[in-house]
DNA sequence: ATCCCCTTCAAACGTTCGTTTGAGGCTGCC
DNA sequence: GGCAGCCTCAAACGAACGTTTGAAGGGGAT
């Protein structure tokens, strides 16, 4: 077995265990037994626990949040020179993660829901990490876009369509429950135009206070 | 020392520990060590770990959907014979979280957010059958409200209000950075309002396929 | 063939986990 | 006083944890 091998399929089994059981409640153990490998192998290719972490982090979210800054762009450069539309902007941000879940099984799904709750610290600062640029590049665009919010406005609706996407991932389990009681399971194009519908539709909700009196 | 007021040292340093690190994260030595009891008090009055921890939920949750479905009842009542707003509904639906979390402390608030991506089993089945009569409810209402909606986009639609709450309710700690970014942390009732806006925009976003065309 | 470097392996390290034990204290009732 | 019934306590249980160790394997270069 050659030594990248050993090294991909832990990768591979960890990333599926940590997907389903979170990072604390996911051993060593459990992972090189999934992967077929040595126990000590983790420690020799990672170091530690926390390093495979973090390598999981990189491989996955590195490529997700590169395809979604290249959609971004290639969104601003296809609207010159008017900013890119709400929902070109959405989609940008959601349908990189929900297809990234398809083509690799659910497992990166749930992981990419989860690690936006993942208390543990060292979690806590990759995920800022790796999604600082994509903050700031998607905040500016939609400033651009609609410039009738403000800054906090527009940050907090980001964060809420973020929110929406972490959990239709995330919590699948319970988007599983809809499979039963309505008629069939979810697709995923369904759930991702729904999401850029809403999503779209929630950040071009009226700015002012006023608009609640309005109803 | 009385009885009770060990159990309820127990489960508010039980309730605290949980939001902050999660449930797997927290050892039954944190909680006593926060709570000052003694190691093998949480096994006599609670019989084991998952015992406490669904007696936190009971505790936070049980009155939390209760005041949920006491204020969709109001709204209902106030409306007839109409349907309630979607505003009514959807801060119906976020707002006792919100403020839960303002009276407790943070702690419930990330205890909140974080459970609707746990993923060891026996949370996920708290969080169901905690969540259900309150999803049947909003759902129904939600139907009545906006007759436009197929039962999945009613559905999806709800599941995204509720992604966004609990994301800005777990993910506190990346909220927190608009603090930095922006020139003043959030308040409460502006992040309220701000969730009611969005997710009623988002509910009643154009509802067929061909809303993405025309843009 | 010999050496070297990288990798794998079984075994063990010390620590921390959830839980159990048995002795002891406190309160109220006889 | 004495006897129960709860409750608390220090101590210990076995199991599982992340990590380390030292020996063994297996090509490629010399």
């Amino acid at each position: 077995m050659t030594p990248t091998d050993t090294k991909a399929r832990i990768l591979d089994a960890a990333e599926q265990l940590f997907s389903q059981r979170g990072f604390a409640a996911t051993s060593t153990r459990d992972i090189t037994a999934a992967a077929a490998v040595n126990l000590a192998a983790v420690n020799y290719h990672f170091g530690a626990k926390a390093e495979l972490v973090r390598e999981v982090f990189r491989r996955r979210f590195g490529a997700l949040n590169d395809e979604r800054l290249a959609r971004l762009a290639r969104a601003e450069a296809e609207a010159t020179p008017a900013a890119p539309s709400v929902p070109a902007i959405v989609r940008a941000l959601v349908a990189p993660a929900l297809h990234l879940g398809a083509e690799q099984g659910q497992a990166c799904m749930r992981l990419m829901g989860r690690v936006h709750s993942e208390p543990a610290e060292f979690v806590v600062e990759l995920v800022r990490d790796h999604f600082a640029e994509v903050r700031t590049r998607f905040l500016s665009a939609l400033r651009r876009s609609v410039p009738d919010l403000s800054d906090e406005q527009a940050f907090l609706r980001l964060f809420f369509v973020v929110g929406a996407m972490a959990h239709s991932m995330g919590a699948s389990h319970h988007l599983a429950l809809l499979a039963a009681h309505g008629r069939h399971p979810f697709v995923l194009e369904e759930v991702e135009d729904e999401l850029v519908r809403f999503g779209t539709a929630g950040i071009l909700a009226e700015v002012g206070a006023a608009a609640e009196a309005k109803r």
